[in-house]
RNA sequence: GGAGGGAUAGCGAAGUGGUCAAACGCGGCAGACUGUAAAUCUGUUCCUUCGGGUUCGAUGGUUCAAAUCCAUCUCCCUCCA
């Protein structure tokens, strides 16, 4: 069966809703976090679990060259494969073509991206059809439609031509599609143009999707920036389905996205900065590295339910990741990710009781000291 | 007792007359990170009232100029007895 959307509130523009799987029915505005290479970082799927974590988000560049689709479908799908009994998304290897090849050599043609392999420099060439028949396989809950992430800033010119062709891909993509137990989600593009973004939300509708993402944000561009690009799409996209803004998981644009109506984000932020010794906390970022915390004996933050505030100290989590105990990258990314969830668990309250609106400004004055 | 090698910034280690306040690594201090080529990357790390001041085991010397050359001393290592 494909993913079912059910709203059960708004608030202003912000959704209170639920989203229906094969694997559970979970509640939405969510935050998903990313497993890359079948897992999340450091993590266990009974961690994630224990932390109210719903759906993860895999890849399929990187599991398509590592360890290949067909030995995740022999394993009986990615499910199976990283025993993960929650919902699981495949993002397309849009992004990647983006990134991670930005600085060698890719030749992005109508036809599909002629790249090479980060691992072995070996040529790859990813169509939009291969995309989709990689996620069939892998067997995700929900596949993303291949797209170009568009680099910011991008002249007019380009960002038309590149969005009119994610809208080619996006058809070819779906026209292979024949995963009866997968949902298939289209990506809106248009880069920082208000025209682009309608035009793109608007066509990739008609296609038909399970769900609607919005693409390239967080691509370097400033936040109003960002905050507008959501606006210019949004507004076109159809209330009965799921809106995920993709690659957003930083706490103010959480909430400015919520803001906006969209249900579901994922980010490598709270694990990413969790290796490199950061945490986040209800009145801002901090640095467990920083020498003020040698000696703090008190937990990241004294009313966080996570495995980590309840058992271990600023100085002794200091200590591991100094020392470059993974323990240490560990109990930072189950912060991270639990302050996420927490986030959105709080968000979702305040949008049925219709204060939304108060708890992002409260949120906001503590977080940005203001 | 004899022969040789060595002592450089918190540690390791380059440098062997001027371009040396002294490479590089580690450690320290701080910053960045948003669909993960990221347990990565960047900055900084003698003192300073930013003019400058004081460094390369110690002391003395040669030289316009010494971490670099000479003398003596102190300590460490290896080999031979």
């Amino acid at each position: 069966m494909k993913i079912q959307y059910e709203l059960l509130k708004n608030d202003k523009k912000a959704r209170r809703g639920i989203l229906h799987t094969n694997y559970g029915s979970y509640d939405t505005p969510m935050f998903m976090p990313v497993g890359t290479q079948a897992t999340v970082k450091t993590l266990s799927p009974e961690e994630l679990l224990a932390m109210n974590s719903a759906v993860i988000l895999s890849n399929t560049y990187h599991l398509w060259l590592r360890p290949g689709e067909d030995v995740v479908a022999h394993a009986g799908g990615l499910h199976k494969f990283m025993n993960y009994p929650g919902p699981i998304l495949t993002d397309c290897g849009g992004f990647q073509v983006f990134s991670l090849i930005k600085n060698k050599k890719k030749d992005i043609m109508e036809e599909g991206v002629r790249f090479k392999s980060h691992l072995d420099g070996r040529n790859l060439f990813l169509t939009p059809e291969l995309s989709i028949q990689i996620q069939n396989k892998l067997d995700s809950d929900i596949a993303m439609s291949f797209d170009e992430c568009i680099p910011y800033p991008a002249t007019y010119e380009y960002a038309k031509a590149s969005t009119e062709r994610t809208l080619r891909w996006a058809v070819r993509g779906k026209n292979v599609h024949s995963n009866e137990n997968q949902s298939l989600f289209g990506i809106v593009q248009g880069g920082e143009y208000k025209d682009l973004r309608e035009y793109s939300a608007k066509e990739t509708v008609k296609i038909g999707f399970d769900g609607y993402s919005i693409g390239g944000t967080s691509v370097g561009e400033d936040k109003p920036t960002m905050y507008k690009m959501i606006d210019d799409a949004i507004r076109y996209l159809p209330e009965d389905k799921p809106r995920y803004l993709m690659g957003v998981g930083d706490p103010v644009d959480l909430l400015e996205g919520v803001e906006r109506g969209i249900d579901m984000f994922d980010c490598v932020l709270p694990t990413r900065i969790a290796r490199h010794g950061n945490a986040f906390t209800h009145t801002g970022k901090i640095n467990i590295k920083n020498a003020k915390y040698k000696e703090d004996f008190t937990p990241i933050e004294d009313d966080c339910d996570c495995y980590a505030c309840k058992n271990y100290t600023k100085a002794y989590i200091r200590h591991l990741i100094t020392a470059d105990e993974t323990f240490g990258a560990r109990l930072l990314s189950i912060h991270n990710i639990r302050f996420l969830i927490r986030l959105m668990e709080e968000i979702r309250v305040s949008i049925e009781k219709e204060t939304f609106q108060n708890y992002k400004k409260s949120f906001l004055k503590k977080y940005l000291g203001e």
